[in-house]
Formats: structure tokens, sequence, C-alpha cells
DNA sequence: CTTAGATGAGACATAGTGTATCATGTGTGT
DNA sequence: ACACACATGATACACTATGTCTCATCTAAG
């Protein structure tokens, strides 16, 4: 049961989503206070004592719908693109998540893990100290000599991605394109060499 | 009672300190999550139904404990320094409340926020739109010629502060004097108008 | 000294936790 | 088809916390 990938049984599975199911609604409606063993039992019409022994606490329950609504393990952008169009086109797909349910969850789990140490690992297992994704295609710049040499890599990750968590933990605004974007020029821009024709403008990809 | 700046009675002001005293104390011992009426009044002797009358709702007594401990109304910096030593200074203080108490009510907070619109504006008014210090600063130093004059004042506001809470909120690590200095440098650099003989270092401060 | 207001003490109904027991139901392998 | 293993349902229990209420007592201010 603690390793939900490996459940085979169908009876198990079943009531697993119910409960899943219910905590979502729970979640969205009135926030992860609502998100009760007790309550999750009756919204989904499960044993209450069923619902602890698929979590025992209640973080758990949470880190369950986090690992699976938000997609956090961003799809790289295709490798073709320009490093500007690929940091770009990660960091969108990145918003959007952020924007979305997936963002709603992380949220309470940054108040938890303040606490509560197997919250914290968890949620750094699933953030990354920054998308690594992001990280690789930084480096795979400096590389191939799109990007300074000299640049330091994990700075300027957190550079990318500090100021869009900020504008979603803290001013609680949507992630708009337009802000991606002139995050990723001021930021990126400095260290792109020109390698073809310079375009300071993003590809329009959604 | 809902007013406590204007609240005279001795008496109150007693039982108010004493209570707000042993939450501070459960805070960081075990958390926001043990700050529950019962135990404070438990903790601080004065009775439960007292507790209640302060503090209608947990959050209140979080938002009461963070308005005092952290100092979110930073100390502007000495207006004869320049501007990047301005920027340093401030983001230096701001780094110091985060690395303290103030670091880990403001998480807490952030959790609840999503929520509960009363802690969201509470904690809006207590952060501001990013430090407004340092937006004033910044907006200073476009006016005296210091700082490029087309200038996003908002979004390089955004970048310098983003970076700083991500690594506080997501990775849990210390905020370095060092990790702000580079932060800065990275960040404000390119936007710095050569004025007097240019330094690339920071000032020496604390 | 008197009075308004705050506190202390205790009761009450309700919600949630975490564990335990036992009967019943479901899945899997033989 | 059958038996066994295992998950679930139902229920009980002790415990912690919430939120409200009442009334006696204490304190501060006029």
């Amino acid at each position: 049961m603690s390793n939900p990938e490996t459940i085979t049984n169908p009876q198990v599975q079943r009531t697993h989503r119910m409960m899943l199911d219910a905590a979502r609604d729970l979640l969205s409606e009135s926030g992860p206070g609502a998100i009760t063993h007790l309550r999750v039992a009756e919204a989904s019409g499960v044993a209450r004592a069923t619902v602890y022994r698929h979590w025992p606490n209640r973080a758990d329950i949470l880190l369950d719908l986090l690992s699976r609504s938000a997609d956090l393990h961003l799809t790289p952008p295709p490798p073709d693109l320009p490093i500007s169009g690929r940091v770009t086109a990660l960091m969108r797909t990145f918003a959007a998540t952020l924007n979305g349910d997936g963002g709603q969850i992380l949220t309470a789990m940054i108040g938890l893990a303040e606490w509560d140490d197997d919250v914290f690992s968890a949620l750094e297992r699933m953030t990354g100290r920054g998308p690594r994704s992001l990280r690789d295609i930084l480096a795979a710049g400096v590389e191939d000599g799109s990007v300074q040499s000299d640049t330091d890599v994990d700075l300027l990750s957190d550079r990318l991605i500090g100021p869009i968590y900020l504008r979603r933990l803290l001013y609680h605004d949507d992630i708009t394109h337009d802000y991606v974007d002139r995050v990723v020029a001021a930021t990126l821009g400095p260290y792109l060499l020109a390698k073809g024709p310079h375009r300071s403008d993003v590809p329009d990809l959604f």
C-alpha cells in the first residue's frame, strides 16, 4: 500500500481512486484544511479506517494528490529550438502548472514542509532544485557556445524561476506568457551570444 | 480587542502578552500546527475562553505574531550610498528577516493565504508587492540617472526579490550575503550606468 | 466605592485523530 | 469451483481540539 505503483489488486485501486477523487474535490472547494481522513471517508463513501490504511498522515494525501495532478516532471522542449526558445517553452509549461491545481497544492505543501521533513523531502524531489531540465538546457547552451561560458547556471536558473514562484505564491497573480517572456528576455538575454540572426522576441509556441 | 493598538487596559495587555509569548514558543518548538487555542491557554496559564476572546481564529494568532516579530517594514538604507549599495543593504536586511523567525511564520502564512482571504490581505499588507522601499530606491536611481531610464522597476524588483524567496521557501537554505550579492550584481548590474568609479563589488556593510 | 469590563472555571455539543476488533466481501492461485 | 489471503465495512474507544455558553470573581477606571 505504501507503493501505489506496484498495487495490482483492483479492489485497492478502486477505493484508492474514489478517495483521491473526493480529496481533490475537497481541496479545490474548501482548501487543504478540509482534507481530513473523516471527510475524505464521508465524501467518498469509504470506511474511515480504510482512509487511514491508505495514508497514515494527512500530508500523505496531499503528497499523493500533488504527485498525480501537478505535472512537475516537465516535458523537455524540442532540442532543435534555440536556447532562448527552449527556456521560454519550458518556463511557460511550468507557469501553466503553477497557474492550475498544481500551484494550489504546491502552496499548501510549502507551508507544511516548513515543519514536516517528510513533506519537505517529497517536495524537493518533485520540484527539484529548480527544474533540472532548465539547468540542463542552460548547460547545453554553455556547451554549444550560445550561452556565455562563465555563466553560473545554478544562479541563472534561480533567477529565472524565482520571479515566477514569487508572482504565484505571494501575489496570487496568474503567470502570463508575457510575464514569462519579459523575465526570460531580461534575465537570460545578457548571457546569450549571437548565433545566427538575433531575435529579441520569443517564438509563439502556444 | 480587535485593535490591539488601542487597548490601554493593563490587564488585557498582560494576558495578551503572556499568550503571545507562549504562542511564539510553541511555534518555534513544534511549528504552526502546535498553535491551537487549547495549547496556548495551557502554555500561558490563561483560561481557554480568553484565548478565543483575543483571537477568534487560529490564523489570527499567527497574524499577530508575524506583525510583531517579522520586521518586514524594512528600514531604508542611508540615501548617500550609491544605488547598488542601497539595494544590497536593503536586501541583506530583508534576507536576515527571512532567515529568522519571520521566514518561518511567513511560510506558514503563505500556505494559509491560499484559501483564506483575510490571511492573504494581511500578508499582502505586510510583504507589500515586493518591498516598496526597494522600488523606491530603484525609482530614485532612474531619477538621478544612475539606472537606465527605460527600466521596468516593478519587474526588476521582482527579479531581485524572487530568487531570495525561492531559496528560503523552496530550498530551505539560509540566504547568505554572498548569495544576495551575486543576485544583485547579476540582476541589477546591467542596468547601472557608470557614475563615478564603477565598482562591481558591493560595500561591506555588515 | 461602585461599576463596567475582563478573566477564570467549568459545561456542552461537535469534529477529527489514531487504534483496535471482528464480520463480511473481494481477488488470486490451486 | 474452492479455499485462502487480504482488503474493506462497521463499530467502539480514548484522546485532542473547536466554538459557544454561563456565572462567579477579579481588576481597572471613574
